[in-house]
DNA sequence: GTATGCTATTTCTAAATAAGAAACGAACGG
DNA sequence: CCGTTCGTTTCTTATTTAGAAATAGCATAC
């Protein structure tokens, strides 16, 4: 088996196999059977079969009564928490967050950047906001989202240089940025303001205001917060900014 | 390579290798190197290199910077949040766990059962009780936890005879019931009472009480309140009991 | 009670993969 | 410029895996 980005030749095929089908669990609207992730994935019954039961062997599926449905384990709680402790920022800026959360009766995210792309950490959703599509975990363009905008803003020429180079500008929506000279303009303005104003470019209808946490020169991560666009004017704009420019202060100084 | 408790071949040696790397990174103070991996676990360097290079292209490791470091990868919080979400308890819980929290001014605990034990699903912190060791993911024994006890109080006879059948009761302080006569006299007054009082059975000098999330025989989980006992007196011990069963009221009438 | 159909599990062997010693390369420091 | 320290690649043997086919388990129907 090859690796096709290197194209070279790619070790732990067992480990590729694994991952397929606890992607399929994961993403299965019901924990399937044996029979169901072997109609769906292009592996054969027994090796199935046997790569499950090492899986389960090591807690990371778990298979239920007697109908042998099969489960993410709970393991990936553990794994998960560690993660979530080695960005230290989370639990700094949580109180903060929550705060922003209930000025605005909005849902506020948390992101880290990792691989050129920008990472959920943390959503706090304000309970009377419609529910976003976003997941924990989930990974956004820089290009196209409020928080990545604030971290390309603020990068060097060369390393902007650098990213747009390894990048497409797929449009997302009819709104995304998908000139590069659109996006320096824009990305100059982000700069100068210190905060990144998103239109409905990542999502449909949902608008969205971000704002950087990077200090002397270190990139934290970035915070935002974001609602579906049919009830946000201008006041209410206004209103995202101001008080994430507080909140943003506030977690600066503790950095 | 034998799976030690079935003494049968386990296929997917490689798996087993991963995990166990994965579980050195994981507990790791600072993000090891390959050298330190090496150190550590009992593989060869270049075959830890092969599945770290493999890891890292299924997400589940990356590696930063030019000190070649190793991390447990974000994808762990996607699956952490599907694995969350297949127990719909927590979110529903949740509001009505965050207000306990703030009643009480201590630690609760959410708990769903898997595998004959206590799996931690969530934990609301106090901003100024003490910090328990607990962790998300974390599992605890059935009969040392005030919310495990909660569960086996309303097993029937004969699960509960199972359970105790394939458990032994080992002390994990000096308070820990260990006699099957004491833990089932101890269950039936949890049955009668609709509660559980844990009081340092599990963990030294913290103590913690147990309500059931059980509605129409199906298991939802259980939730406890916990705090170090030398600030626990009876009033405050009373307080939990009654915070706790308002709580638990709320929470039965949305299952 | 026993056929019937379905799914999980085991067996078996050619074919693919993995393991690790050794060699190599790159980066650093004196 | 040499020595040291890691990370990486190469190479060959020994181990592991894949999947067809057989089997077992378990319902439900006849």
């Amino acid at each position: 088996m090859k690796n096709p980005s290197t194209n070279q030749p790619l070790y732990g095929v067992v480990l590729l196999k694994a991952k397929t089908i606890m992607d399929f669990i994961s993403q299965a609207q019901f924990p399937p059977t044996l029979r169901e992730i072997s109609a769906h994935v292009s592996i054969s019954k027994p090796t199935i079969l046997k790569i499950l039961n090492t899986l389960e062997f090591c807690g990371f599926v778990r298979r239920e009564g007697t109908e042998k449905q099969y489960y993410l384990g709970t393991i990936f709680l553990e794994y998960a928490d560690k993660v979530s402790k080695t960005f230290s920022i989370k639990k700094l800026a949580h109180p903060y967050l929550a705060e922003l959360r209930d000025s605005t009766h909005e849902t506020v995210n948390l992101g880290v950047v990792e691989q050129n792309a920008m990472t959920l950490l943390e959503k706090l959703e304000s309970p009377n906001s419609v529910k976003l599509v976003s997941r924990i975990g989930g990974k956004m363009h820089m290009y196209s989202s409020a928080m990545g905008k604030t971290i390309l803003a603020n990068y060097s020429e060369k390393k902007l240089a650098d990213y747009l180079d390894n990048v497409s500008l797929q449009a997302l929506t009819p709104n995304t940025i998908t000139s590069k000279q659109d996006l320096y303009r824009n990305l100059e303005q982000v700069k100068k303001q210190g905060y990144a104003v998103e239109n409905a470019e990542n999502q449909l209808d949902i608008i969205c205001v971000g704002f950087p946490l990077i200090k002397s020169d270190r990139v934290y991560g970035a915070f935002s917060v974001s609602a579906p666009n049919y009830r946000v004017d201008q006041a209410k704009l206004q209103n995202f900014i101001t008080s994430g420019q507080t909140i943003q202060e506030k977690i600066l100084q503790l950095l």
